[in-house]
RNA sequence: GUGAGAGUAGCUCAACCGGCUAGAGCACCAGACUGUGGAUCUGGGGGUUGGGGGUUCGAGUCCCCUCUCUCACCCCA
């Protein structure tokens, strides 16, 4: 006999099996439901793409964790590493077929061979909003609406949405004339929430060069603390006089008035002027999500606004702004936070196969069950009445439906509520309300 | 990709300084119980100690390589 092939995963890449697939088709099933609840439409995108598509387009990092081959043709092809660039190059392609604006979602398998972490993996599903062609803050604005809808929808309840303008960011480095290293200190500001003031200031003096001075500005400023009223105060004496922070500003501030006056509860928005993002293509707003139980797993859902999406791929020009939904580190998360059940049963009926030459009438008990809208199922073999009970009891079944010899003789059904003790005598023709009774209740 | 730590049954862990046939709990399967789940009792299957090589009379234990996981760098969902 031939020796066995040691049945194992690739680094980074890892199988679902229901206890994880299930909460994670859950939260696919809320999130679509929040996108299409807002207008955004479904699309894809293929999961390979000309490498030339996708090289160099978020920074030179990117590239380097792509995954690059030659197909059977000789092409050069790469598998995508986020949702955004692929999204381009469709609009580049399509856009004229739909109009701005443009409102869509993503749902997809992304890969980036980085080294994995808790949170982090090779292949990944993110799951993009984005609304396209258009420059109005309205559309900033939706997006942390489109957030909070999202993490409520999927149960969360403490969490902040972190937004910052790179406006703002851009302003200050004007004044400080450092306006041409704006990617470096931006990506040295953004460690902020995990390295802190003085790693921060160590990377700025070091790996940038900047004045101490320079160093210290950057960091008082996103350093300011409070409500997003007292930040938008505080900035705007700071920088008010510079255009571009001016302009970042009045973004913020009405985004801070909008998302207040139509019902966002306090607290939820918060102003963090650390929050700088390391892709090089955002222009304007950015968020991140950040779970408050559970800092350390970094955001859940970030994005931002960019000027020119397509810009690599055609000549019309397409502003956007929209952001991603981290569904596997979200999904690790709320492992984490104990919010996935442990039971998993599909259907909540269990039909008992007890009779084995009736299995038309259990079949037959079932199709009516389903018919009425409640998933059932018949136990695939005529066990013994304790297995099979002890199957739903496992499986997390609600109702387990009894028939044997004398219920069939009598045209009735044992009803039992597996959740408690309770179990009743059913006549045929009323068991779909007597189940749905229990369901509901 | 770089650096650090870890890996013993499906899971959580034990096994003295390198020394007998690698153990326990939970889980799983079967039975006690041929019409009633979660409990109890009894029994059972499971391991090349992640994989490979080396040192040694002898390796789960020490050394090297490799794989995977965790953490950090980097980057990010």
């Amino acid at each position: 006999m031939a020796s066995l092939i040691e049945p194992r995963t690739l680094k980074g890449f890892r199988d679902y099996p229901p206890d994880l697939q299930l909460p994670r088709e859950e939260i696919l099933d809320k999130a679509r439901r929040v996108y299409r609840s807002y207008g955004y439409l479904p699309m894809d995108t293929p999961a390979l793409e000309y490498a030339e598509i996708l090289l160099g387009k978020g920074g030179e990092e990117t590239d380097k964790q792509l995954y690059r081959f030659r197909d059977h043709g000789g092409r050069d092809v790469a598998l995508r590493f986020d949702l955004t660039v692929p999204f381009a190059r469709f609009a580049a392609e399509h856009i004229h077929r739909f109009g701005t604006p443009f409102k869509r979602y993503h749902i997809g398998p992304v890969w980036r061979g980085e080294n994995p972490q808790r949170g982090r993996y090779r292949e990944f599903v993110q799951c993009d909003f984005d609304t396209i062609g258009t420059t109005s803050n309205a559309a900033d604005i939706e997006v942390v609406f489109v957030i909070y809808d999202l993490l409520r929808a999927l149960g969360l309840e403490r969490f902040h949405i972190h937004v910052n303008h790179r406006l703002v960011l851009n302003g200050l480095l004007e004044e400080l004339g450092l306006a041409d290293r704006a990617v470096s200190v931006l990506r040295a500001l953004d460690k902020y929430g995990k390295v802190g003031r003085q790693g921060v200031e160590q990377e700025l003096r070091t790996h940038v060069g900047l004045e101490a001075t320079q160093a210290q500005r950057i960091l008082d400023l996103a350093e300011i603390r409070g409500t997003p009223a007292e930040i938008l105060e505080r900035v705007q004496l700071t920088l008010g006089n510079n255009a571009k922070a001016a302009q970042g500003l009045a973004c913020l501030r009405q985004l801070y008035d909008v998302t207040r006056a139509a019902g966002l509860p306090d607290g939820v928005v918060q102003f963090d002027l650390a929050i700088a993002r390391g892709l090089d293509y955002y222009t304007g707003t950015v968020y991140e999500t950040f779970l408050t139980d559970l800092p350390g797993i970094g955001s859940v859902c970030s994005g931002g606004r960019y000027d020119n999406l397509a810009s690599l791929y055609t000549k019309q020009v397409l502003p956007g702004v929209g952001a991603s939904l981290g569904v596997d580190r979200l999904l690790a998360a709320m492992q984490e936070l104990n919010l996935v059940p442990a039971s998993y049963a599909t259907a909540p009926v269990l039909i008992v196969f007890f009779v084995p030459d009736k299995l038309a009438v259990y079949m037959e008990l079932a199709t009516r069950l389903r018919r009425a809208g409640m998933g059932a199922e018949v136990y695939p073999e005529a066990k013994k009445l304790r297995d099979q009970l002890s199957y739903a009891n496992k499986r997390g079944h609600r109702v387990a439906i009894i028939g044997g010899e004398e219920e069939l003789a009598q045209g009735v059904w044992q009803v039992k509520d597996l959740r408690g003790q309770i179990q009743q005598t059913v006549a045929d023709a009323e068991i779909s309300d007597a189940v749905r009774r229990i369901l509901l209740g």
